[in-house]
RNA sequence: CGGGGUGUAGCUCAGCUUGGUAGAGCGCUUCGUUCGGGACGAAGAGGCCGCAGGUUCAAAUCCUGUCACCCCGACCA
């Protein structure tokens, strides 16, 4: 049956929504796709609704295509499942959670890592049950402190998250090892994206704390995305997160471009206001952010077998540079990566209280901290780490390691004790005898030098929304939740697991957020989105006019094609731009006009199309078009 | 969670400074004329001015509190 608008609910809006900022959002609103119930809750309408099953569809098809099985799991989650995990913690506020009339308490789920787990736990024994992949499509919830941009960051959104376990890493084709089931994934994703007629792109990722060892992101270009890509020439992307970069040149030998003076700067600890009063600080003159040196001071925590032990690594960055938690992490875990005696290390950036009982005056940190301490113990524990740009020479403002005092014309080797007679330093004394490294640790910017590994050439940055997300997650899960199997010595073995995320609302956002997806009129579908194929738009559906369109739809319907008539009693003005509005790729209008000279006329939403057909072969050519879509 | 802003009709907003019985446009209802790109005329319906206190003869308007929503930041598989 065709669906009829005046039976149907689609409240089209004349006027943007106050709330809407970014075109998805307000189209959505606008072409009655979308209901906001309460910030970050949506109501899916009759045509959005339809849209998000079409999404649904595909993501599932992928999925049955390469083997994954479907289930449906509690968006109630008992609470015990994250304490266990640790994600009770690392969730922290953003995990939505219910008590229940006995004070129970229980996550509503964001991803299902725990559920699955503890499913596979009951029932799979032995590797011969390895591989298994499982998948879900279901509402999840996230208490996002700030939901914005209508579905694509909302509290309750559309998840598909498959996952899979298994015996090995890696293993020969057909050995169902993790490296495989990720692959066959990374085909599903695209073959999905594909369909959805959506452009995207692969990015290597972090895996985040959701912890593992790979990890690539799909995501969709889109100027309203909030996520970072950096990609070269060559093919190499990334999100800036994991982004790296090639070679950057430095000089530790630089000489200084003046005596050190102590510039009193009393409650300035940003770069920002430093800047800004830097007039009134140092006398006159300006200082630029890249003419300064912005420190982080992290906090290592070394878990050993003969006892645990902490350091003071503090990361150096240009002042307009924003330091990449992940590159310092990495870079101090490889430190101690070849010492059997360490269980694990932990990195974060120092708290105040900490640093107030250390005596370190957090906003007034200069690279040269360890030089103004005293206290042998801390002096030995004090590492640095210079990103490569922060480690030349030239005019630099940095902390003066003194509450209230910055200081100006540091420089990195005479602060560290050198005489311009004593010969040039290497990157082996700074490290063997101050304790420090230089790398790469800030985030990548546009016209960074891309690794000479992945093919060099200059970054360039583009903004995506993420729409995927697969990981290699190794033995997290099965680990925390005490999952075995055995192996075919009969001895018990962890599986490993992957995880494989599409956030099925980004789908449709993407479709429309993306420059082909809308125009000033409204939203412009791709066929395998559009909540229906055909949009039957009778002048004023009565008479004959009302004949041909019921006969067009019966017949059309019949070959599978889903139709929407627009039977309303409005002026043909009205509907041709609630046509446009809605987005749906083939528009029949069907007039008297017309009909004398034994014509309707078909036109697409994309502007493609625009012809004249016989009613009687309509249906036939319609099919043909939309194919063609 | 910090900073800023807004809550008045289904939607977009005015009115608030200077207290005095609630407004416009769009949408909706009825009638008429229209009818291939958001028609025109006439007549209507629709709001405890977010909520709770307070000041006052009188509060949408002033004060206090509270809730919700939006923006920027922080945060974010």
């Amino acid at each position: 049956m065709p669906t009829y608008w005046t039976k149907t609910l689609i409240p089209t809006l004349r006027q943007v929504p106050a709330e809407a900022e970014v075109p998805s959002h307000q189209l959505m609103l606008r072409a009655g796709y979308l209901r906001k119930l309460s910030a970050g809750v949506y109501d899916y309408l009759p045509l959005g609704w339809r849209s998000l099953r079409k999404a649904m569809q595909i993501v599932r098809e992928e999925m049955d295509a390469i083997g994954a099985a479907e289930v449906f799991l509690p968006a109630m989650q008992p609470i015990e499942l994250w304490e266990r995990t640790g994600r009770r913690i690392a969730y922290g506020q953003n995990l939505f959670v219910v008590k229940d009339r006995h004070g129970r308490e229980h996550a509503l789920g964001p991803t299902h890592e725990e559920v699955i787990t503890e499913l596979v736990s009951a029932y799979i024994e032995s590797y011969k049950d390895l591989p298994k992949v499982l998948y879900q499509i279901q509402t999840k919830f996230r208490d996002e402190f700030r939901p914005r941009f209508g579905v694509l960051r909302s509290r309750e959104f559309q998840m598909k998250d498959a996952y899979s376990f298994h015996l090995n890493l890696d293993g020969p084709p057909g050995s169902g090892s993790l490296s495989e089931t990720y692959d066959a994934m990374h085909g599903a994703y695209c073959k999905i994206f594909q369909r959805c007629g959506i452009p995207y792109m692969v990015v290597e990722a972090e895996s985040g704390p959701i912890g593992g060892s790979a990890s690539h992101e799909f995501m969709c270009p889109s100027p309203t995305g909030e996520d970072v890509i950096l990609q070269n020439d060559a093919g190499y992307a990334a999100n800036v997160e994991k982004c790296e970069t090639g070679k950057r040149t430095f000089d530790i030998n630089a000489a200084p471009t003046g005596g050190l003076q102590e510039i009193y700067t009393p409650d300035c600890k940003s770069i920002d206001d430093l800047c800004a009063q830097w007039k009134e600080f140092a006398g006159g003159g300006k200082l630029k952010p890249e003419n300064t040196l912005k420190t982080r001071v992290y906090e290592i925590r070394v878990y050993k077998r003969t006892g645990d032990d902490w350091a003071i690594w503090i990361a150096v960055v240009r002042g307009d540079r924003e330091v990449n938690d992940g590159k310092v992490r990495h870079h101090i875990e490889q430190q101690y990566k070849h010492n059997i005696d360490v269980l694990r290390v932990e990195v974060a950036p120092i708290s105040d209280e900490r640093a107030q009982d250390l005596g370190i005056p957090l906003g007034f940190i200069g690279p040269h901290f360890v030089g103004s301490v005293t206290e042998p113990k801390l002096q030995a524990r004090i590492w640095n780490i210079f990103d490569y740009e922060a480690a030349n020479g030239g005019f630099w403002v940095t902390g003066g390691n003194r509450v209230n005092y910055h200081v100006r014309h540091y420089c990195m080797r005479r602060e560290f004790g050198w005489n311009d007679h004593d010969g040039p330093i290497t990157c082996d004394i700074l490290n063997l005898i101050h304790h420090t490294q230089i790398t790469d640790i800030r985030n990548a910017v546009e016209g960074d030098p891309a690794p000479e590994d992945r093919g060099g050439g200059t970054l360039k940055v583009t903004k995506g929304i993420e729409i995927g997300h697969i990981f290699k997650l190794g033995y997290k899960y099965t680990e925390a939740l005490e999952v075995t199997v055995v192996n075919e010595n009969n001895e018990p073995v962890k599986p490993m697991m992957g995880c494989y995320g599409i956030g099925v609302n980004r789908i449709l956002a993407s479709a429309i957020e993306n420059e082909q997806g809308h125009d000033d009129n409204g939203i412009i579908w791709p066929r395998a989105l559009a909540p229906f194929d055909v949009l039957l738009v009778p002048i004023k559906y009565d008479g004959q006019v009302k004949d041909v369109t019921d006969n067009l739809a019966a017949e059309m319907e019949a070959a599978g094609t889903d139709v929407l008539i627009d039977d309303r009693d409005e002026r043909p003005g009205v509907k041709f731009k609630d046509a446009d509005l809605i987005g749906v790729p083939l528009r029949v209008t069907i007039g008297e006009k017309g009909l004398s000279e034994g014509m309707v006329e078909v036109k697409s939403r994309n502007g493609r199309i625009n012809e004249k057909v016989a009613p009687d072969s309509a249906a036939a050519r319609i099919a043909q078009l939309l194919a063609s879509l």
